[in-house]
DNA sequence: GCAGCAAACTATAACGTTATAGTTCCCACC
DNA sequence: GGTGGGAACTATAACGTTATAGTTTGCTGC
């Protein structure tokens, strides 16, 4: 036991700035604690207790130290409590990438939920980069941020790696299957009940040669997608195939025109993505060999962003409460932060049919 | 001079977080600069000056230090500096709303030019809300980010209070004519080119009645965009009208279905809308009232989105280098970090024109 | 050989906060 | 009336860092 996680000193990059910023700039006096204290006409510890509502201290007291703050305009210099207390009042949301519109909305609702409880966010983007996880992964630490909500890639050496440093709370997003040796809350879609919906979807539109295009098999959320497709074989009659891509809009559309390239005898007829962003690369694959996406060749997307029902033809997509999804993810963290438990969420999806999907051509 | 913000007190909201966080819990020990110096065999301070490249240390002591600090794995705590120097190597964005994808491929540019400069990057969304704009402003105040990129609403009490209370670098993100007095670096789209630009290829197409929805007057970014289309009409022969409507589409359709509804003798024919979401907008109120896009009614969009060439019809509109713009703030930012004045940057824009804008019904 | 001095290093204080240990004061109790 | 004890408050130390002041060392120049 204890094994797993050697990879600590990969990560001993400091993450201050390295700017010359300049010595002179004047550093303006800030309105501290001691200032309420005097103000209020007490020690700085009795203004500590009385704006921390904690006890040791009377109601007078309380009250003339409260005023005494607002009256200043005091803010507590967050350096300072995490300083000392090792909280900074903040969390940590380190996704595995900022320009696919999905996490956008997850952001949303992770935001809200956490602005509701008083606690600030840090946003971090790995982009698909497993030394940028890392890098990033550093930071939070350094920044000393309460929790961590992580869409990890790669291995769980990130999910360690913040446990043994921090022993703070972890949730992950979308990685149901990650590091099952940490106790994690875990929040994610219900991947296989959508991939299922979708194959049931193209299946019973007649299609019997399907794929599935999914990103290198270190993303483990779209592991557990290809896991579930290549099942499903054993229920349902259909000849499945998966096609490997980078996430990238340019890169998949090479490896799926390539694929549609292929004689009518052999190509899928029915693509499955795992997301509306990688949906599009297909449009334009079959437009690039002359094929036709709901005619030709079916295609479901995956996430329902809100233009995909404007494309043309309107796309066929599995809807995914993505604001639901990081506010469920704030709140297991939430509910750590408050002492609970771990917790799991799994996040139901919905088939929404459009155009783009329709019976194979004869 | 000196007067003009006065809001100060609505900011004394605590910007950490109220949750009963466990007392008991374990807290791991971290791994100091005074540790670095054990292992290293010097003063604390001299582990200082050797991992900061600072002058009084020798270069054998130097390199002692600097291997000291990556054997143990040592990251400086983001705490002790910013407590000890003011600066937490990290910057803010402020923005305006994180639902609207613009922003996302700004944040994009942003983040990986800071990320690059060793910079942090805290994100904080307004969500169109003064008061949580205020809110957010304390938050980075308290984190003390180094500097701040801004895309405002409202007044200009969020700068002029950030510039009391910090005296630190700002830059104002698609704002150019916000809070003059302040001495700030100014990034933005160039929008009266973009106006001109979608008023001259409706105007070419030959509309006469063309209305530009903009959001109600607060927002500069549009009360910017309303001047110059309303200043148009001296040099081009149209009728000008402005629709004001909120941001959200579900408005923006309620308001927009009314003005469709009117006579073909008084509606526009052509519309101008300052975001692709929008123009969504009237694509959904214009089947509301039985109108064709790209036939009755000619709409061009702002910001080309990915998906935008992809909607049926396909969108006309106005390209900008989001990620472009993202990354001219952040290096605004980091040359004024580095002690250079304040730039201003102007980014230019490009209509792409696609089906739905073409000439007006006769 | 000693004053003078720079280079290399160390000791210390301070940033703002909170937890702990200590102090004062008042009141109840024997 | 002294004592025990709790409530209300204060003093102090510590978190990790860096800037300043102070100390030691070695060397140059007369």
């Amino acid at each position: 036991m204890g094994k797993g996680h050697d990879s600590m000193l990969t990560a001993a990059i400091a993450p201050t700035a390295s700017y010359e910023w300049m010595m002179t700039m004047e550093r303006r006096r800030r309105v501290s604690l001691s200032d309420v204290a005097r103000a209020a006409g007490v020690s700085t510890s009795a203004a500590s207790f009385a704006l921390n509502s904690r006890p040791g201290v009377s109601d007078t007291v309380r009250e003339r130290v409260k005023e005494a703050a607002v009256q200043l305009g005091y803010v507590p210099w967050v350096s300072g409590v995490a300083l000392r207390t090792g909280r900074s009042g903040a969390v940590g949301l380190l996704i595995r990438n900022l320009r696919n519109p999905f996490f956008l909305d997850v952001i949303n609702g992770f935001d809200a939920t956490c602005a509701e409880a008083g606690l600030g966010v840090v946003i971090g983007s790995a982009d698909y980069t497993p030394s940028r996880e890392s890098e990033l992964l550093s930071t939070f630490i350094a920044r000393e941020v309460d929790g961590l909500a992580l869409a990890p890639i790669g291995g769980g050496s990130a999910a360690s790696r913040w446990h043994d440093a921090t022993a703070k709370p972890i949730v992950f997003i979308n990685a149901a299957q990650h590091a099952p040796d940490i106790d994690a809350s875990r929040v994610h879609v219900d991947s296989e009940g959508a991939v299922r919906q979708a194959v049931k979807h193209l299946v019973g539109l007649g299609h019997s040669r399907i794929a599935l295009v999914a990103a290198p098999k270190e993303h483990s959320a779209d592991n557990e997608r290809t896991g579930c497709f290549l099942a499903l074989q054993g229920e349902l009659a259909f000849e499945a195939r998966t096609i490997s891509s980078e996430m990238r809009h340019d890169r998949a559309v090479e490896v799926l025109t390539n694929v549609l390239e292929e004689s009518s005898e052999t190509r899928p007829t029915g693509i499955i993505t795992s997301s509306d962003y990688l949906a599009t690369a297909v449009y334009s694959a079959a437009s690039d060999v002359g094929l036709r996406v709901g005619v030709d060749v079916s295609v479901v997307g995956h996430d329902d962003l809100a233009t995909s029902r404007f494309l043309s033809p309107s796309l066929t997509s599995i809807a995914v409460d993505r604001y639901g999804l990081g506010v469920a993810a704030a709140r297991a963290l939430i509910h750590q932060l408050g002492g609970a438990g771990t917790s799991t969420v799994v996040v139901p999806t919905t088939l929404i049919a459009r155009q783009s999907s329709c019976p194979p051509p004869t």
